[in-house]
DNA sequence: TTGGTTTATTACCATTTGTTAAATTTAATC
DNA sequence: GATTAAATTTAACAAATGGTAATAAACCAA
């Protein structure tokens, strides 16, 4: 818990009220390999703060294809935003790509309600909303300028330690290629 | 001036305190198509409220080529938020693709002041910012899933009166797409 | 270790998209 | 309305990527 409390006092003051509010919220949970913390057509009522490991959030298409929208390291948060912000079932999946540590935060009383109470935690989550855009335009700029080697390569750059965690297709499945295509582009590049 | 005011009352109660700073740091705009209002390596201290005709925002990559970030009709907000955000200069291009009306938004003095002073602002800022991410999710996965016809498909649903303004290789360029493929693409699809 | 399962690589061919250039259409200007 | 300029479409070829399948490598469980 101490991780998550560090997290936030880097970025506010840690009054003991939003400490025991965040502790009252909050759930460590150990997690395997291939756990699955988020399913399809699920509410979304909690969101992941990861202390330990890899997870990656990702959606099925129509041809039950996985197409990954984020990965999650250490300090990071996971969920389905685009379900909690829609107030909408969820469309994603997020899994455990390696043995982890997440703190579960509960937010069945509605984001709002909290922001409402805490504005400070509301500043918190803004500006992590404004450097979330700008990694979701840079990304989408990547996709339309970069060839795949060089989206490959800015990838490894960003997250330095995820071959670690993540499998080829994670990787391809992110980059928006196959995994074939991927394995050249290596090959190519070495 | 109203359709800012329209905009402000629809999200939160629109004081007279919030309407006079709200006028002081605002100012209208009539512009010409092919108006540029952000340049790139420049210090970005405004936003836009578009309140009459078409927007977009690009970048242009090492061979010149443009890359449109983004459109922008009647009642949204174009900026290169990147720059604000990150308090950087500017990267990207902001161009009026047809005559327009826009209410320039003065944030010299700093967003992060503005929400000190006016904490329901703010909210109103996050909440654009969660619309805003779940657009750019949506489109990233698109870019990952779909095929050009069908990202162009998608693209014409989401922006029914485009066509009004921009031209096809605006379309192109923010499809990741050659101009000559949508062209293609187009004769095929009818 | 062994055998089985999963993942990654390679190869071959089909399809899509990019590139270059020319032709056509549309729009703008005088 | 004629002329010019700008934008779009079409075509031919090249390059990149996808699909399928076979092989190799890595991983896991008994």
């Amino acid at each position: 818990m101490e991780q998550l409390f560090d997290y936030i006092s880097k970025r506010i003051e840690l009054t003991a009220e939003i400490k025991d509010f965040t502790q009252s919220i909050s759930t460590i949970k150990k997690l395997k390999k291939g756990d699955v913390l988020i399913k399809e057509n699920q509410i979304v009522n909690k969101t992941y703060f990861v202390t330990e490991g890899c997870l990656r959030s990702y959606v099925f298409d129509n041809f039950g294809k996985e197409h990954t929208l984020q990965f999650a390291l250490k300090n990071n948060w996971i969920s389905d935003y685009i379900a909690i912000f829609n107030n909408e079932k969820s469309s994603q999946t997020v899994e455990c790509i390696s043995n982890s540590t997440v703190i579960e935060i509960s937010i069945s009383e509605g984001i709002d309600s909290i922001f409402l109470r805490f504005p400070k935690i509301e500043s918190i989550h803004r500006k992590n909303l404004e450097r979330n855009i700008i990694s979701l335009q840079k990304r989408i700029l990547n996709q339309l300028q970069l060839t795949s080697l060089d989206r490959y390569k800015y990838f490894l750059k960003q997250y330095p330690e995820i071959e670690k965690y993540a499998l080829n297709y994670h990787i391809a499945s992110y980059l928006g290629i196959t995994q074939q295509s991927l394995s050249r582009i290596r090959a190519s590049y070495k």
